[in-house]
DNA sequence: TCATACTCTAACGTTAAGGTAAAGGCGCCG
DNA sequence: CGGCGCCTTTACCTTAACGTTAGAGTATGA
């Protein structure tokens, strides 16, 4: 379950998230997130959902380098298989929604390739930092040494 | 030793990196690279070092997503130990050169540091899509087997 | 020597992802 | 009910990283 106890406004929700409210906004103009609902007075309301929801948004943004638009295709296809175990959109027929996991499922392993491929990339990254920096290591310890005798000679 | 045989012109270059030569001009404006010479008409020549380079830079910003800014950063101090070993600059003392060995270790090593973070966390990105593959792999079996007994009604 | 393909500089255009400011409502405390 | 802090929309501004176009020069094979 779903803890609904503790809603927020805005302003709470871009603390909880390190970002400003107009990134906030800025997210639901784009159609990448949207408020739980409003107060009387046009006041944004978000449930803890949404603080998951764009954390996720960000490490599609951070780690994998996509754009917004490249993240609002995957979070959609994610969005439609979770709304096959509501009653919302329950109308579709079996097959359809069948279709819809697999395009989810296939949206779900061109994302672990990537991700793969990226470790691999990093990986292999590391690999080479540590390399040099052993290089630098050994340039240091020789370059200490000139110094020393250097000193010597005062 | 480097391969000073094959020099190339922008365009070639380009297409070997697969990015366009404006691109290339954009990073000598901003000073990142520097082509080996000019022909007289003024046409810029490269080697394959630069080639190295590129996919290095390209390599921070991709996979680290950093700006050109911040990579300029880096492979700056990477340049400079690099001239430690030519006689270019060597009019420096050695405790100078041994400042530039540590300057650019430190650099090495937060970039060591953050290619770690990010192998962390990409790996735990990974371990939640299999997860989640999984669950849409069960629910596609599930809906499956409800197609087929629909069938069998018919 | 001429055509063709490549290159040069300079300058304006574009797009994503917000920043910032203005002018005005809302909610609640005292 | 007055003040204070948070919220609303609208609208213009900014920056990085190039794209694109124009107008002119260069290199080279036929």
């Amino acid at each position: 379950m779903v803890d609904t106890t503790h809603e927020m406004q805005i302003g709470e929700l871009a603390q909880m998230c390190h970002i400003t409210t107009r990134t906030l906004r800025y997210y639901e103009d784009i159609g990448l997130i949207e408020p739980l609902r409003r107060l009387e007075g046009g006041f944004r309301v978000y449930g803890p959902e949404t603080l998951a929801r764009i954390q996720h948004i960000q490490e599609l943004k951070d780690l994998l380098g996509w754009s917004l638009e490249e993240v609002k295709g995957v979070i959609q296809a994610e969005d439609e298989v979770d709304n096959l175990r509501s009653q919302y959109r329950q109308s579709r027929t079996d097959q359809e929604r069948l279709a819809v996991v697999k395009q989810a499922t296939g949206v779900i392993e061109s994302q672990l390739a990537m991700v793969s491929e990226r470790l691999g990339r990093l990986d292999g990254m590391r690999g080479t930092l540590q390399a040099k920096l052993q290089r630098y290591g050994e340039l240091e310890a020789e370059l200490r040494e000139q110094v020393r005798s250097q000193e010597g000679k005062l």
